[in-house]
DNA sequence: TTTTACATCCGTATTTATACTTAATTTTTA
DNA sequence: TAAAAATTAAGTATAAATACGGATGTAAAA
């Protein structure tokens, strides 16, 4: 019986290091490659064919988990990923989800745990525990998952105000009116659907608008 | 030759158990536990009292890695603490050492460099490498170290802030009036020496704090 | 033990942001 | 080309944040 090829993508060598040793216990799984950002395993994988399952980390430099997800998805890779993120959140997993991973853990999570995740993704399913999935449901049940397209106006506008600029500050550096930039900041609130500046600049860090 | 006997404290289980695996394959170092939070660390060093170093991680639950130093250092352990975090921050730093730390690593360290500082320290050492001690001293000279330390109380209210509540939200959330958040926002500005809420939403979540 | 930081609160004033509305012009896209 | 979205702007009003100043008790650090 051949083992499930699995390779790591997380930029904390550490818990990479610790991880492939963890995973190396289990006979029936390989760990083949371990890399430090998005970029390093798209190069890996582009020699290396026979890959199944990726641990992918969500915060890396450079190229981060959700633009690994999203170059999978545009190659039509066969393999499948498991995001592995300290991000107890429903907004995460969601996009995570949507951007075509098989299964998302915390990192929080155990050997056990990560063994079972790992031979139910290589069998073709998706993988979730009760905690994930509870927080998934509460996350679309009260927010829309679809993102609302930011204008390129607003981005610039929403760029100065995250830099400490006021709207009169924004209105004379872009040579229009203080009316036009508070028309800008309302509609970015609302595409966000946040209530005011402190969450937008969160949501828009999130979201990597900034 | 008797071995060093480290304990690792951090509330992620699988960082944890893949920490102990790298340290395991050291002879000379002997992991004697493993827990993930203060507490624990505190109930296992009155059992066992020949413990030499605690690799400890700054952010979990109930007791943090500051008030586990705090701790080590109000009962004159002679436990020698490393730091491990993903605060690759001046701040973080300066705190930890003032606290008491032997050592600073970042998460993204490699195992050569972990054995190094726990040999390092063993020996009743100070660790840390070029990039720690260059964050410091870019820290230590851009204004006074204390001045810029964020408080609990003001991190409580940084990440309700950057949830969307107003002061007047989060003065009800925590009891207090809302010229207690007022001074604390405003606190909080000076020591990040940010303008606005929006340029400190920006920041707080570039060095980590929320 | 003296100083320093922390957490708590108030007065007064000004600036800034947000809410709700409407609407003209330009650009993009279906 | 017609429809949709983006960019521009404004009236009116309120809510919230920031800027100064000050104060007190307590806990921790030097």
């Amino acid at each position: 019986m051949s083992k499930i090829k699995v390779i790591i993508a997380d930029d904390h060598e550490l818990f990479r290091n610790g991880l492939t040793e963890l995973v190396k216990k289990q006979e029936n799984i390989e760990v083949i490659g371990s890399v430090a950002d998005g970029n390093q395993f798209l190069n890996i994988i582009k020699k290396n064919k026979e890959v199944d399952i990726v641990l992918l980390d969500i915060t890396m430099p450079n190229m981060d988990g959700f633009d690994v997800l999203k170059k999978l998805k545009d190659i039509k890779s066969s393999i499948k990923p498991i995001i592995i993120s300290m991000h107890n959140d429903g907004n995460y997993m969601a996009k995570c989800f949507k951007s075509g991973a098989y299964g998302y853990l915390l990192k929080n999570t155990d050997e056990k745990e990560l063994n079972t995740a790992i031979e139910t993704v290589y069998l073709g399913k998706k993988y979730f525990n009760t905690e994930v999935t509870e927080k998934m449901i509460n996350f679309m049940s009260s927010n829309s998952v679809s993102e609302k397209i930011i204008s390129k106006k607003e981005t610039e506008v929403l760029m100065l105000i995250s830099k400490g600029l006021t709207t009169k500050e924004i209105a004379n550096q872009l040579f229009v009116s203080s009316r036009t930039i508070e028309t800008h900041r309302a509609n970015i609130l609302k595409k966000l659907e946040v209530k005011n500046t402190a969450e937008l600049i969160k949501k828009a860090v999130k979201i990597k608008l900034i």
